[in-house]
DNA sequence: ATATATGTTAATTAAGAGTTAACACTCATT
DNA sequence: AATGAGTGTTAACTCTTAATTAACATATAT
């Protein structure tokens, strides 16, 4: 499917809700993945070790064994090390109680859940492939959220205006390595918009004051980096 | 110009719209380069295999098998691991959505397209040689990061200012080889910037400071060079 | 020994980045 | 249309630090 090799991906929905288990099933068989489900997280890992699944999407909120467990023992499992975890949260929930854990998650999902949305998802997830492609987010302490627009920096959300976000996102896309201007101003502001000397300056310094000074760092004539 | 050679660099492009690939097509050949085109990312990755490109520009938008698909394929192919991938984006889509796909692109260009800058990215890319760019070593134990633009030396990251971290990578450039201060003065500061006698010895002596003194050799009456 | 090239240090200069406030622009709300 | 909040940009200025120089010390070859 999605995946290097043309076998369908299997995927495990884990969630306490009948009905949201059915609705994501169906959808994502719908689109040639094979699925398996589970109501609660005890079983979600018996069924994973013998599924062995690409990819679970696991219910942050569950009675019993919550979805950051369950996380949790996936990850201490090495049958299941290469396995990418997603949680599925309301989107009313603070990040902050999700981003503190280093529970292991590779992404996650809001509910409530549109299946389109979905189903781009799961397939940018499997695309990607293994987990470590994604930025480690747990070495910078920082997170970027491109469905929020938000920032979450030491567990606290950060509303970032849009020039700022694309910037820090940029940063962030590559941490360590060093940004020129140039390429600041081809990314973020396009190749034909001409700006200010000082406008790129600006928006570091309002970053800054936002996420702290500790994050970017200036490369004196040559540009800007991540802290990784 | 991945290398040094004065071989013209071999470009691919893959759009589906097959004006695009045509207008590209066009300008980049009359400025030398060798380029093939594809309007799919299936054959795109056939022809790649064997035209072994230096760059890959590819549309993100593509029926069937986009970009970013496209894109990780190409990463995870040994015979293409020196290949840098450029995306073409439409402007309106926003940065943001395209740095969450860690498919492993070097750089994008926005369309609609100019000519002009499409040709200038182009040699850019190409000039920096990013692939060539991954961390260099010797036997001696440092490491040059250009694009952290960083020393490691026995483990230890050593950021350097730009004069400094400019010279090491020269004398890195070819450890063991000695570059009279004559080269040194081209390559660092630029022909016309004239500066006096003792500037690279600072410069040097700095260096020794930092990474300590036995890297940096002096042949007297001649120039430097890098143990190796 | 002496001439010449390089090493060292501190002081100076210049370049680049940081800061601030004012202004302009864009929307959403009235 | 008028208002106002939030964002983006600029200009003038300050601050920092990298780069350079000057003055002197040391090393090396002949």
């Amino acid at each position: 499917m999605t995946n290097n090799s043309e076998m369908p991906s299997k995927i495990l929905i884990v969630d306490d809700e009948k009905d949201i288990v059915d609705l994501v099933q169906y959808h994502l068989e719908k689109d040639g993945f094979i699925v398996k489900s589970s109501t609660n997280g005890r079983d979600a890992i018996k069924i994973a070790r013998s599924f062995l699944p690409d990819l679970i999407l696991l219910d942050v909120m569950m009675p019993e064994m919550d979805g950051m467990e369950t996380c949790v023992e996936i990850r201490e499992d090495q049958l299941l090390k290469n396995t990418i975890v997603a949680f599925l949260t309301a989107r009313s929930e603070d990040y902050s109680q999700i981003a503190g854990f280093e529970s292991g998650a590779d992404d996650y999902i809001t509910k409530p859940i549109k299946p389109r949305v979905l189903v781009s998802r799961v397939k940018a997830l499997l695309r990607r492939g293994f987990s470590g492609n994604l930025p480690d987010t747990t070495s910078t302490g920082l997170i970027i959220d491109r469905e929020k627009y938000i920032a979450i920096c030491d567990g606290n959300e950060i509303m970032l205006p849009k020039k700022e976000f694309e910037l820090l996102a940029l940063l962030f896309s590559k941490p360590g390595n060093v940004f020129t201007r140039e390429t600041i101003l081809a990314k973020v502001w396009g190749d034909d918009i001409v700006v200010g000397d000082r406008t790129i300056d600006v928006h570091i310094r309002k970053l800054r004051e936002k996420i702290g000074d500790d994050y970017i760092k200036t490369i004196k004539g040559v540009g800007y980096k991540l802290r990784n």
